[in-house]
DNA sequence: TCAATTTATCTCGACGTCAAGATATCTGCG
DNA sequence: CGCAGATATCTTGACGTCGAGATAAATTGA
């Protein structure tokens, strides 16, 4: 065992009480999820020193990635960033109520509508995003740039198997 | 670019709007997060059959790989689930209203309680737990073993280095 | 001894999320 | 044309989570 990670110890765990049990997915999955509620831990901060959270962050780098002018319909967002359309509009209206995107209606189809940053949006998050990548930067510090390669293939790898069904 | 999964996408709207950013942290970070919704979104399936979700199981597989008497404080549980101490009263309450623990008042500590599986909470995590490795086993199918081991121990480094502060 | 601090758990209010279903609109086919 | 089905978004209610603070009990130290 290399390392000693708080998995590891589950681990153990689980290996003296149900021997009978294959645990290296565990110890894969464990990890990954693990991970990743320390790395939203450690972006939070980001996030919160800015007035936004994962969620409001999320639909206004989305808007903004999109390059001008800074606009896509709520389905468009549903699809990148993988949430219910009753979740969507909850962070739409949020944002709207805070100035920091704006909800136009279309003029082809009435059924729809175009969501934009504003110009306070617009620059919210582009001093956001800024501080967001350094911080990203030092989460990610403690891995050599060959392990971070390496471990962006392996986890493209299994990313693709699994978005592909 | 060898794999090309929805990060990949969002790495190249990034790239055009924002050339000044270095990404692969992005990179590395976003899949790892993706990862782990689409994940959780897999391991959902089982424990919604048992009439469970994440947060239950969590705390139900807590308890039982803890070994004989299955029973452990509030506190520990907060400390192996890393949620905070609301999050855990909420989950104990629902678990217990469900008969699948028990909350004891200890006796050495008045401010103290334990909280333990009942024989239902034990039998329910038994067979739920044995279907939820053999789910996992197939959510990581796509990988062969070596890259799995692989994955698993450049993730270990990465996760030892958050938990060490 | 006993007041201050620490510890263990719970309460409360705000928010984010989902699933199911409602509403309004569009599209294609007979 | 007109209606059935598809589409786009919003509404609603239940639940999970957090953070701040409340409560109560144990511990510490002057």
């Amino acid at each position: 065992m290399l390392t000693m990670d708080h998995v590891s110890k589950i681990l153990e765990q689980w290996a003296k009480e149900r021997p009978d049990l294959g645990l290296s997915p565990m110890g894969l999955i464990g990890r990954t999820k693990r991970l990743t509620t320390h790395l939203g831990h450690g972006m939070d901060r980001v996030f919160k020193a800015h007035g936004l959270n994962a969620a409001s962050f999320d639909v206004l780098a989305t808007l903004r990635r999109a390059g001008a002018p800074y606009a896509l319909t709520p389905s468009q967002l549903i699809d990148w960033t993988m949430v219910t359309s009753g979740t969507m509009t909850n962070r739409l209206d949020r944002l709207e109520k805070d100035g920091l995107i704006a909800r136009i209606r279309s003029e082809q189809d009435a059924r729809s509508v175009t969501v934009q940053l504003t110009p306070q949006g617009f620059d919210l998050i582009e001093r956001c995003v800024t501080e967001h990548v350094a911080n990203q930067h030092r989460l990610t510090e403690a891995l050599s740039s060959e392990e971070q390669a390496q471990l962006t293939q392996l986890l493209g790898k299994w990313l693709s198997a699994l978005e592909k069904e």
